[in-house]
Parts: C-alpha cells; structure tokens; sequence
RNA sequence: GGGCAGUUGGCGCAGUGGUAGCGCGUCCGCCUCACACGCGGAAGGUCACAGGUUCGAACCCUGUACUGCCCACCA
C-alpha cells in the first residue's frame, strides 16, 4: 500500500535522474517540428541560486515543457554568464578572507586562474541545483559567457563594430567606481536616497566686495570649480554675471555666468560649476568653454589642491573643508538635505563623475532598428506596459561605455605596438614585478590594433613588442550577444539557422535596459531578427511583508531549503499560483503549504483510484458516450478547465492555469465526482466510472505536468496501463486538448441545482449539530418543473452527498411542522428535526434570510420597472433578473411561511 | 520633474461592464473505510475617495489621495 502522505524527496531524486540520464530535455532538432526556444537568462557565477532564480526558471520551465506537450521542438538553452565585476568582487572578498590577500598580491594572470578555478566549483553547484529542480534543461550540453565560442562571438562583434566605426574612443566625463576601480555604464549607476547636508559658501568678490553664495553638498570639489552660474532670468544676479569672485581656501578668481541650467528655487539661487566632478556642471562647462580641472583621483583622493589637503580621502576632505570654511567666516549656512546620490550597482558606494579616456559604443544606429520593433509591435511585452519606457529609454540612449578597468572578463581585443604607440602607453611594475600596462591614451598617440590573438608584428613599423589594451569589456557585451552566441554566431550554424531567432524570453524587469535591450539591438544589428518576439517580465519575489528579500535584512527564503522541506512541486506550484506577469510576488512559507497539500491531494485522489483498480485487468478507454449527469458534468468542467489552462499558458497567465486545475482537481472532480463515485463502485457500472475517473486524472496529470512535473510523473506511472499508455514519460505525451463536444450546460445547470439543494440541507446539519453519521429525512418542494424534474431524477445525488435517508419530492407540498427551512432558487427545503431544533436560532437565520429576499426583490424590481432598463438591456439579461424576482418572491413567501410556523 | 503599476473581507491575491471570488487565518462540527497536508459548515467586503459615461461600473473616462517601482544633470 502506498503511503499516506506524498513524499517527495526520494521520487524527486529519482525523476531528476532519470530525466537527465534519459536526455529528456535534448532539443531533437527535428525540421519537421516547429521550435520553441527560450534561452536561459545565465545565471551569475557568484553564488547559489535564490528565490528569483527559482521564479523565472520555473516559468520558463513551464514554458518549454508546455510546448514539448504541444508537439513543438522545444529547446531551453542553458548556460552561466562569467558576471563580470560581480564575480570579481565575490572572489576579492573570498581572497581577503580566506587568505589576507588582495588580488594585488596574486596579480592577474594569478587572479583570472583563480576566478576561473572557482567557475569549475561553482558552475558545478549552479548545474546540480538546475537538476535538482528538475528543469528541463538538457544539462549535458552547457554554455558560458567565456567560454571558447561565446569568446570568439565577443571578439567577432567588437571587431564589426570596430569597422562600422560604432565602438570608439573617448575622453570624457565617466561613472566612476572607486571601490570597484572602474568605470560603468550610466545604466550601472543606481540613485539612492541620502541624508546628507547641503552647505551655503560665500564666495567674495575679487574687487572685494561680498561676492554670492552658493549652495553645495560637495564642498570637496571648490578647488576644481571653473565658475559659478546662474540663471540668465534670475534679476538677483544679473548685474554680477560677468564680474569674478574667488574660491574660498583656494583664491582663485573665476567668473560669474548665466546658464539656463540652474533652477533659480533651489538654494541660493547660485550654483558652482565643477566640470570635471559633476556630469551637469561638465555640460555647462562645455557650453561655457570652462576649464576641466580634476582634484579627486581614480582612488578618491584629493589631487591639485592646497598642500593641506592633498592626498586626503574625499569624504574626510568634505568635513575639513567645511570646517575650514567656518573658520574662515564662509560658511553662510548648513542644512540638512536629502541627497540623491549615485552609487555602483555592485557595491553600493557613491560614484565619482571622473574624466576619463574609455571604450565606448555609439548608439543611435544600433537603437534606431530595435524602437522600430518595439513601437510595430513586432517585439511584445508581456505586460505590454513596458512598452513605452522600453522605447523611452531607447530613444534617449546615451553611449554606451564597454570598458571596465577590471580584470575578470573579456579582454579588450586591441593590442598596440610599444614603439609606435610609447606616448600614450602608461607602464607599471606590479607586486610579483612583471610590468603591466596600465593606461592607454589615444589622445598622446596610442594606435589600436584589433585583434583576438596576439599579432605577429606591428603593422606599422613591423616591431614585435605589441601589448594588450588592459581593460576588459563590461559584462553586458556579451550578455547582449547571448541569444546568437549560444548557437555558435559568427559561424552560420545549423542551430543558428533552425533555433534562431528563439520564441520567447523571460527574465525579470529590473534588467530590462541593462540586457533586453542590448540583446535586441544586437540580434537586429547581426542578424536581422529580432532575437524573439515575446518578452515575459516576471515581477521580483520579496517577503510577506512586500520587501525585496536581502541578507542583511535577514528575510531570505531560500528555495533549497524550501524544496527540501516541500518538495520541489510545492515550490513551483506556489510561485505559479501567483505568476501574474510583471507582478511582484509576496512569498512566505505559508505560501509553499498550500502548494504541499495540492500535491498531496493529487496524490491521494490517485492512490484511491488506483486502490479501486483492482480486479480491472487492461486499458480502459474513454467512454466515447455519457448519459449520467456526474460523467457529463465532469466532463464539461474537464474540458473548460483544459481550455482555460491552455488560455493561461498562451497569455503567459501561469496563474490562471495553475488555479484553473488546482480547482478542477479539488473542487470538481475529487469533491464532487469521486464522492458521487463511490456508490457507483459498487455496482455493474464500476468499470464504466474507472474508465472516467482514470482518463480524466490522468488528463489532469498532463495538464498540470509543466507545473509540477515530479509529482505528475511518478502517479502516471502508476496510472499508464490502466490507460493504455507505453510512453515512459509525460513530457513525451501530447497535452489535453480543448474537445468542444464534452461541453454541456444543460448538465452543468442541473449539477448546480443538485450541488445548491445539497448544500442547504449540509448548512442545516451544521447549524443544528446533527451529528454527521446520522442519516436524516428531507422534503423538497421545487417550484418549477426543471428543478422538480432534476430533483427527481438525480435524488440519489443528494441523498448521497448530503446524507439524507428519507427524501420526499414534492411539486407543492405544505411545510411539514418542526422542520428548518432553506431555500434554494425556487426549491424549498425542509428538514423535520423534530427535538433537534433550537426554535430561537431557527427564527434568527429564517429572518436573515427574508431580509436578504426582501432586499432582492427591492433591487430587482427597480430594475425591472426603469423603462430604459427594459429597453436597453439584453433580452437574456432581462430574463435572468425576472427569475432572480420570482425566486426573491418564492423565498419570502415560504420564510414568511416558516415564521409562522415557529410562532 | 517625467513615466508605470497598485489600492477588493484580518493577511496575501484573482476578477475588464450585469451589485463580488480564491488561498491562508478565524469560528463551529467531524479521525465518514483516498487524503486531518483531510471532510462538512459558518462568520467576514458600501471593491481608496470624488465626479462622469451607461439601463447598469470593482471593471470604462476624468480628477484626488496614498503605496510601490522605473527613468531623470535641482547642485
């Protein structure tokens, strides 16, 4: 006998083996079969998976296995992305603590072997998780963003857009990380909201006078001022625009000017222009013809300074200068301010504005094709929604710096000859002593070379001393490259041709900008296609409360931890009864329960159809007719439960399909079908009603199969020969289709009527305590002749179902004395409880429910006595609120009735 | 500053024109021979607010408030 509870460990271990071992989830690259591709959003290599992983793999999950079961070639590519300064930080921080060691100390042949050595782990750990979770990912076949062919992909689009002259070189004023020592990208840049303090300086006249004042957070930066500026319209100032001030702690005269880009509200009114640290003040600066002076260098000290401060940090700078302000009488004024600051999306801490000479990528011709996409509806979102701040955001793409003066990544493919290039080539000896480059400049004559391996020789002078660009590129290069790369671009693959342009991706909106876009503008510029068409944005996991999960808040639900507990279906289950696309998901553990106890109902309503198997020897098939009212009943909710969860799955709603068959399952068919079953085991129609309960679980089963596939998979198994089935595996089997002809709303309106009747005379039990193993007797008096006829006709359906021995039918009997009354519809019901009774409780619920007649003849006749109502609304409409009015009109009539009776 | 979501019973959410549903929780009764991870029942909501469109609005339109997110060079 099997257990009573479903135990999901062992089975899940087994599956995912066998899944694996069986290469379930190799794409058969059958030409024949249309493809669903969806690659992989590659995971980081810089940890375990968390709930956000669990989410979007399990959508797409549920994608690729849906459209295996729909008879598609479904391919779900997988792979790692090498996460650039991400998994550098990871690994400096295991450096420093596992062994006092920066990445300094190793040096970066060293580091690079180290980080590579850790992908060997952590790849590893990333892939038997991925199993573990039983995706179908066909995990003998793996990429990674660094490996060989995706390498050769990065090098092969750098060099094209080398040539298309959209990748260029540039001085200009960049994001800056300093604890990370590196450049990012705008989008890279996160705001945050800072308590900080915004200082008013007096900066003196230089013919003497008191001069303006100006309001600042950054104080630091007075040294590097080129001006201060005001607005052109701002009558405070305009006699002064013109005339020289000088800086405080530095006296140096600068200019006073008009710029339409100071706000005249804020402040003073009086705005310093601080072109090399502040990307506002450059642009004024560049307007204005400003000198670019630089006082904070790459490592956040202060440079070209008064000696005191020289070399200082510049937050501790910040506080002397302010406090050497006071002293000095300039400090008009200090007041607290909300901050908003810039910081790196990696570590968090505030971004330098900082002039330097970076790679970049030009944008307008790459972003033009991908708006065009976009706003054709040729690419869809889903929610749609994102559309426009997808376009907005494209439309004012500003270039895109790809260098990053880190070490883990892709190298820069450009190498330049020490003779030709000596003047804007910058050497080091680093701690192991070998000499590094460490800076380029092709403002001092640096000439690029654009190569992936070494060149033999300098084109140029035909010297052999070439040496390689020192940066490496952003991580999101070759993320943006992803969807060609895995199929092996630049090379005209097989797979490219068959599995590219891929169907659909599905990845979470916070990197919509930062890999969606790129991705699309990349497919575009090599291919032609978009990379797909469809773009599902899942919203972010957070914590019951709504907050986004963090270590540090300590509101981490990790899903292995969860899985362990639950079960891995629990998991993927209570993620898909809330898998609206681009909602957030509040999640908790109490989420996972329900989840846990669907399976186990699974389980259970099939174990009891399989105890029931016995003595049936073979298939058997589906009754081709029905004429019992639970066979068609079930079947017209069978087959609408079908056809909505294939509605689900093709609107991307996974939680419409995954709460459309939980409640099928539970509500329909083990509620009210098996129970209506189990008199029917023990007659000659036995066989008649396995053949139902059997073909429509297992049908069930396949539907809910993608969702949860452990689960699934080891009760068919059990279920296959009692259907005929020799495939070993669901994923193999077609999925449900929608079969009109099992529709059938005469007998789901019947079912109602004997589902209604039945629950009042339940209600009545409840209310008076009968205990459940009594049997009672019931009269029914139905006033219209479908009710009578259904009552009639299925009368051992609510026997059954509501435990009723004696059961009177009657087209209009007097209400039997000491009995409660309820009503259903026009149907009253009648159940002599004679000793049982609590008259006083009887009375209370008889006079809620004639207020609740009462009222809705109110509103009914309202509404049938509005002309315009009469005259406008639909005839069934119409209809419907009449029989609404007559039922009202039956109940308080017969609890009118009843009150009397008591009385 | 711009944009996008959301506001539905104690909590978390479905629901796109015919006056409300689900899960959890609560309360009552049940170990009824598949399942107590269960069964039956009950209580609980003027669908944020104000206008408008409509015979009819949780649903469409306008505005307001609050919450969250994204974008943006008010230092």
């Amino acid at each position: 006998m099997l257990p009573k509870a479903y135990e999901p460990q062992e089975v899940e271990q087994k599956l995912a083996e066998k899944w694996q071992n069986s290469k379930l989830f190799a794409a058969k690259a059958d030409k024949t079969k249309k493809p669903f591709v969806i690659v992989i959003p590659p995971p980081n290599i810089t940890g375990a998976l968390h709930m956000g992983h669990a989410l979007n793999n399990t959508l797409q999950d549920v994608l690729i296995r849906t459209h295996r079961m729909f008879g598609e070639d479904s391919f779900w590519v997988p792979g790692t992305d090498h996460g650039g300064i991400a998994t550098q930080n990871v690994i400096e921080k295991k450096l420093a603590k596992e062994q006092h060691k920066s990445r300094h100390d190793l040096g970066r042949e060293e580091f690079v072997k180290t980080v590579w050595n850790w992908y060997d782990e952590c790849g590893n750990a990333i892939f038997n998780q991925f199993r573990k979770m039983g995706w179908a990912l066909d995990l003998s076949d793996i990429r990674f963003t660094m490996d060989e062919k995706r390498a050769q992909a990065v090098y092969e689009c750098f060099r094209q857009w080398w040539e298309k002259k959209y990748i260029y070189r540039g001085k200009r004023l960049i994001n800056w990380c300093v604890r990370c020592s590196t450049a990012l990208s705008d989008i890279e840049v996160e705001h945050e909201q800072h308590a900080g303090k915004l200082w008013h300086l007096r900066y003196k006249g230089e013919d003497g006078s008191e001069g303006i004042v100006i309001a600042t957070t950054r104080p630091e930066t007075i040294f590097a001022d080129a001006a201060i500026a005001v607005n052109p319209n701002d009558k405070r100032y305009t006699h002064m625009v013109g005339q020289k001030v000088i800086i405080p702690l530095a006296n140096r005269a600068i200019p006073i000017i008009a710029d339409e880009a100071v706000e005249m509200e804020f402040g003073t009114g009086a705005l310093k222009i601080t072109p090399a640290h502040d990307a506002t003040d450059y642009e004024v600066g560049k307007r204005h013809n400003l000198p670019v002076m630089t006082v904070i260098n790459d490592k956040g000290k202060m440079v070209n300074c008064p000696e005191k401060y020289l070399g200082m940090d510049r937050e501790l700078c910040r506080k002397e200068t302010v406090k050497d302000l006071e002293s000095a009488g300039l400090l008009v004024k200090e007041e607290k301010y909300m901050n908003n600051v810039s910081t790196c999306y990696r570590c968090h801490q505030p971004i330098e504005p900082f002039m330097s000479e970076q790679w970049f990528v030009k944008m307008d011709q790459l972003a033009a094709p991908a708006i065009a996409a976009a706003e054709s509806g040729e690419l869809q979102f889903h929610p749609a929604s994102w559309k426009t701040p997808f376009v907005n955001w494209l439309k004012n793409l500003q270039d895109w710096c790809i260098s990053r003066q880190i070490w883990w990544g892709h190298r820069i493919p450009v190498w330049y000859c020490r003779q030709c290039s000596a003047k804007g080539l910058t050497f080091a000896t680093d701690q192991q002593g070998k000499e590094q480059l460490t800076k380029v400049s092709f403002e001092d004559g640096a000439t690029p070379i654009v190569s992936y391996h070494q060149p033999e020789k300098c084109p140029h002078c035909g010297g052999h001393d070439l040496v390689q660009d020192p940066d490496v590129l952003d991580t999101w290069f070759s993320s943006s490259l992803w969807p060609i790369s895995v199929f092996g671009w630049p090379e005209k693959t097989e797979d490219l041709n068959y599995f590219y342009p891929t169907s659909t991706l599905v990845t979470g909106y916070e990197i919509l900008y930062l890999w969606v876009a790129r991705m699309v503008m990349t497919g575009l510029d090599f291919t032609g296609k978009l990379p797909f068409k469809d773009v599902y944005l899942n919203g972010i996991v957070r914590d019951k409360s709504g907050q986004k999960m963090s270590k540090s808040k300590g509101n981490v639900i990790d899903p292995l931890d969860m899985t362990a507990k639950y079960g891995t279906d629990a998991v993927r289950f209570s993620l898909l009864m809330q898998a609206v696309p681009g909602k957030d998901i509040p999640y908790a553990e109490e989420s996972i329960t329900g989840a846990r106890n669907f399976c186990n109902k699974l389980y259970n309503a099939s174990r009891f159809i399989l105890m029931n198997m016995e003595g049936i020897n073979g298939p058997l098939s589906m009754p081709k007719q029905v004429t019992e009212l639970a066979d068609q009943w079930i079947l017209d909710r069978y087959a609408n439960a079908v056809k909505t969860a294939r509605e689900g799955i093709e609107k991307y709603n996974l939680a419409l399909t995954a709460n459309t068959l939980y409640h099928f399952l539970w509500g329909d068919f083990c509620d009210w079908y098996v129970e209506l079953a189990k008199q029917r085991f023990q007659t000659d129609e036995k066989e008649h009603v396995m053949a139902l309960c059997v073909n429509i679980l297992y049908g069930t089963l396949k539907a809910l199969h993608p969702l949860i596939p452990f689960v699934t998979e080891e009760i068919a198994a059990s279920l296959k020969p009692y259907v005929g089935v020799s495939e070993t595996f669901l994923l193999n089997q077609p999925y449900p289709e929608f079969d009109r002809t099992l529709c059938n709303e005469e007998a789901v309106r019947k079912m109602n009527i004997v589902q209604g009747i039945t629950r009042e005379i339940r209600t009545i039990r409840s209310q008076f305590n009968v205990p459940p193993g009594l049997k009672i007797a019931a009269v029914i008096t139905a006033k219209t002749e479908e009710e009578l006829a259904t009552v009639k006709a299925y009368e051992s359906y609510i026997k059954l179902m509501a435990k009723v021995e004696d059961l009177t039918i009657t087209a209009n009997a007097d209400k039997p004395k000491q009995t409660a009354t309820a009503m259903f519809e026009n149907t009253a019901i009648y159940v002599p409880l004679t000793g049982l009774i609590d008259f006083e409780k009887e009375r209370k619920r008889l006079e809620k429910d004639l207020a609740a007649a009462k009222a809705n003849i109110v509103s009914r006749q309202a509404r049938l006595s509005q002309e315009n109502f009469l005259k406008h609304a639909p005839a069934e409409q119409i209809q419907k609120t009449k029989d609404e009015l007559a039922a009202a009109q039956a109940a308080v009539a017969q609890i009118t009735a009843s009150l009397e009776d008591l009385a």
